[in-house]
DNA sequence: CGGCCGCGTGTAATCGATTGCATAACTAAT
DNA sequence: ATTAGTTATGCAATCGATTACACGCGGCCG
């Protein structure tokens, strides 16, 4: 009754043939003759075998499967990245193990188990904000596994990285309210160590300081890419009396937190500001007004992040030196910008 | 300098030790003397010595991996499940591999290679939707894995589940249209064979049965629990003469792709119309109007769900019968929904 | 003093699949 | 006809960790 799950030995005694020769028919089908190979196919089916993928790994020395590593599944710009990765790695045979980061020694621990426990022949590594050295000791170490970074970058590391342009997406971003007439104009920040964060911060000022313009302290609003951090934001933007006409977000969701506070005390986009944000979440073509936003080529980083992991997985030398794809976003205008309304009313932004 | 990843032998040598005592000394530290372990782990620090899961896996049968599939990552309720699912699972040191379901023979083949391949100790299904002759079949193997289905239900598979209250929540959300005056009630709905959007309809249905109404067909839009759907679904409402005072819908989704639509021709909630969701999304409280909906516990499911099956998982016998855990929603009253204003204007709904 | 118990450790089998090497049966070439 | 090459297959080692069993040693009890 309770018998054990068949293995290879039960479907070679069954077709009457050595394991060898089983696992040869399964794995490389050219190499036995033709009726062994019906031979074992009936013996698979009669038996109900299937692989046992731990015995194979012990052997060959590999798992089959990628792990992400990742800040927040929730969020989901990730998450359709996410699916991305999974779909490439489907089609390539490779199964996806997620883990969610969080700070604390804890999880780098985690990381590391992971990473070296043959459990996973590639790292796919959606945040900048692991602590590098550790990561360069990790990787340093004899039986590393290959890392593509995703998204961000880790300077000077060495891998294989897959972005978007965060710089000059964002000088566009910002440059789009600069043609709609505007110059005082804000920023709704990202996270204060993040590279991608920061990368758009230097986009916001660089498009600034090529209008003869710069940022003013008071107009960077502190946010953290999630929507309470922009109704937060909001909140400060109230109470000033010096207002900017126009805000560029460091994403989506913060922008949407950020309008939403806005309007519980009757601050309309785009009739009294502006706002672009980053990303072109689902949500942003039905949020009231539309989000204009540069949109991300996420699908295409997602795979092709995927794609090279899995190309260095299977051929260390397959890529040579350390890759770096730049991918392109695009200015996605809707209808939270509006061009400014007659004259520029009080300070303009400092003169550079 | 290429030299392998280390092994417990070599930690074994260098502690001068047998293979066995390592092993003992690193999973039951008990087990062994002080002075040993002591060596061990000098041993363990010297060699740079990392488990090898493979091996462990294929020795002691378990994978140390739970399997959720699901059908789509990129949906905001589903990848906060996930976030809540890594959470629980991490905590008890199991990995979380995912897997996208889509229709296909290709995709369940993959279920199945998953299932029985010993990558994975047991499966978390977050969808009713797949082939319930199948999954059945294949949990009838020997050596299949437990399984936890959750969100959804596969009614009489003996499955453990978890879910929500569907049917008596969306008689909630609907009675709230109720308490508020309407009645002229739509139902914005979920995918056709779906499990969970039939149980919302039904407790819809129900909540208008109790107060004398009934469901008008033309009132019930398809829908696909995807904004896209709710927008499309906004054009069929835009062309009726008559028209429904209040909607519930199936999810946030379809209901702000609704709103959407709507807004895009001067139908504005909830001046014109009222509408009830269901999720409670994260952009659900910052959305213009800030909706109306059912909280689902999104978070105490997954937890609950990875929970039950790795308890299962640990120990067959845990829970004995199929577990049917019904956690119940909270419908969270904001601005998309209001009194409705004046005398019923029109038919009502029929009355039943 | 003899026997029993328990602790700490080692020996070796085991998990399931892959693969280097050997072998046998043919074919082709000289 | 002999040699070389090719093809199909089997034998047995191997991957790395766990664990059943055995053994030696010291202490304790009768």
């Amino acid at each position: 009754m309770e018998r054990k799950t068949p293995t290879i030995q039960d479907v070679a005694r069954f077709a009457n043939v050595s394991t060898a020769t089983v696992s040869r028919a399964l794995s490389s089908p050219d190499k036995v003759s033709e009726g062994t190979r019906a031979r074992v196919s009936e013996a698979v089916r009669a038996t109900g075998y299937t692989l046992n993928q731990a015995g194979r790994s012990l052997r060959q020395r590999s798992a089959k499967t990628i792990l992400v590593a990742l800040p927040d599944i929730r969020n989901p710009f990730f998450s359709s990245i996410l699916d991305a990765i999974e779909r490439e790695a489907a089609a390539r045979g490779y199964g996806v193990l997620v883990l969610n980061l969080y700070f604390g020694h804890e999880t780098v621990r985690r990381l590391q188990d992971f990473l070296l426990s043959n459990r996973a022949d590639g790292l796919l590594l959606l945040d900048g904000s692991v602590d590098t050295y550790l990561l360069q000791t990790i990787s340093n170490q004899a039986g590393a596994i290959p890392i593509v970074v995703a998204c961000e970058e880790i300077p000077n590391s060495g891998f294989h990285t897959v972005l978007t342009d965060n710089v000059d997406a964002a000088a566009r971003a910002t440059q789009h309210l600069i043609d709609l007439g505007h110059r005082r104009i804000g920023h709704l920040l990202g996270p204060e160590h993040n590279v991608v964060a920061r990368e758009r911060f230097t986009g916001f000022a660089k498009a600034l300081a090529g209008a003869g313009l710069s940022p003013v302290p008071e107009w960077n609003f502190r946010g953290n890419f999630d929507m309470e951090s922009g109704f937060s934001a909001a909140a400060r933007f109230l109470s000033m009396a010096e207002r900017p006409t126009a805000i560029f977000a460091a994403n989506d969701e913060s922008a949407i937190g950020f309008l939403s506070g806005l309007r519980q005390h009757g601050i309309i986009c785009p009739r009294d500001i502006s706002l672009v944000g980053f990303d072109d979440l689902g949500v942003a073509p039905h949020y009231v007004p539309p989000l204009t936003t540069m949109r991300q080529p996420r699908e295409a980083l997602g795979r092709m992040a995927a794609e090279a992991l899995i190309d260095v997985v299977e051929d260390p030398e397959a890529l040579g030196a350390p890759l770096r794809i730049v991918l392109r976003s695009e200015l996605v205008v809707r209808e939270s910008t509006a061009r400014m309304a007659g004259a520029d009313m009080g300070e303009p932004n400092r003169s550079s």
